[in-house]
DNA sequence: GCAAGTTAAGTGACTTAGTCACAGAGCGCT
DNA sequence: AGCGCTCTGTGACTAAGTCACTTAACTTGC
């Protein structure tokens, strides 16, 4: 049945770079996402912003559900950051889903579970873990060893200044821990790069 | 019926200071708050820790949900602030009452998005506010005008270190907006306060 | 093919926060 | 009064973030 629903539901298109959400934002439906990553962020007045988790496929916005279910304000703002394909699922059929299908209500039970433990990991790397390790983890995460990307995403993605994830990877470059190029990181030691975090 | 059952539920008395969770604990039962209030923090390996939520009455833990549901290992650990009355409610009970019970899956669901929303401020407040403006709007959040509390406390808090707080305080009491004595602080202009914030 | 514009990266000077190691101060107790 | 505990103050240092600006590297548009 679960996938029945959500078979019929209407299938959307979300351009990279649409701003699915803004702070503030009441939300009229919940989406589920089937292709492509959306992120989720918080901003201050000043502008700065910080990354508090991902949406990634086959998971439910859970933030628009909790904010349709406590019928609160979105309290941060959403960017598609490739393509979305979602299904559109709107307030009745979410609500007869939650009633009906065990199934869907694991689903969405499940994805508050993770989307919690994505948010307790974002705060313990902000408050507890120093630049260099979030730089380090960072660049470890990454599956090839040239990585293409400018010092502002990294910082985005890191939570810290663009400045300062330069001087931290200059410094890394100055142990021949990894070469820097316009755009790109090419990592060579990866074990030792390990040992720092 | 939801009613019936969280009434036949056992009921436990945790004294304070008691720890509830370790990270890495394995959840055995969910916890339905009737009385008191629990703290749930995180820890770094070099002891610093950073309070993510509170749990308060008539809320279920939902970390301990998240956790049994995703059958993960508890994230953080959590303490008995005051004395704590709580319903303990086996898997059993607790799948039975999502299934059956429209309202607990309500409370459930609600509880869960207000606990996404208390991390994400959490985190809006670690990463997008300044020390002073924290330790302003914990003062302002006090409901009298003498605090009894120390600045370690206060540190804990609002996620800083105590000779922060006690400069930061310093320079407020310097600037005629509070007094300090040892263990209170007693506020004198709280308009002034509100205007830093 | 090269000059102009654009984006990425580097840098110095400064501010804010956090850490460490103590020195005092206030208070309770005997 | 003297002792010991906890709370607070302080200087010196490091880490991180901010600001303003420079330099370097690609891009594109004749």
């Amino acid at each position: 049945m679960l996938q029945q629903i959500l078979e019929q539901a209407p299938l959307k298109r979300v351009p990279a770079g649409t701003q699915i959400f803004r702070q503030g934002d009441q939300c009229a439906q919940y989406f589920f996402v089937l292709e492509g990553s959306a992120k989720v962020f918080a901003r201050s007045t000043n502008g700065k912003e910080v990354l508090l988790y991902r949406i990634e496929p086959e998971s439910i916005c859970l933030l628009t559900a909790s904010c349709l279910l406590g019928n609160k304000a979105f309290p941060a703002e959403a960017i598609a950051e490739t393509e979305l394909k979602v299904r559109v699922i709107n307030k009745t059929t979410f609500d007869l889903l939650m009633n009906e299908s065990p199934e869907f209500r694991d689903k969405v039970l499940s994805g508050f579970g993770k989307r919690m433990n994505d948010l307790i990991a974002t705060i313990q790397k902000l408050a507890l873990e120093s630049v260099e390790q979030r730089l380090v983890k960072f660049l470890l995460m990454q599956p090839l060893n040239i990585i293409t990307t400018t010092h502002q995403q990294i910082a985005d993605e890191i939570g810290s200044a663009r400045e300062v994830v330069s001087r931290h990877l200059k410094r890394l470059e100055e142990q021949q821990l990894l070469k820097l190029g316009r755009g790109h990181i090419t990592l060579t030691e990866r074990a030792k790069l390990l040992a720092l975090t």
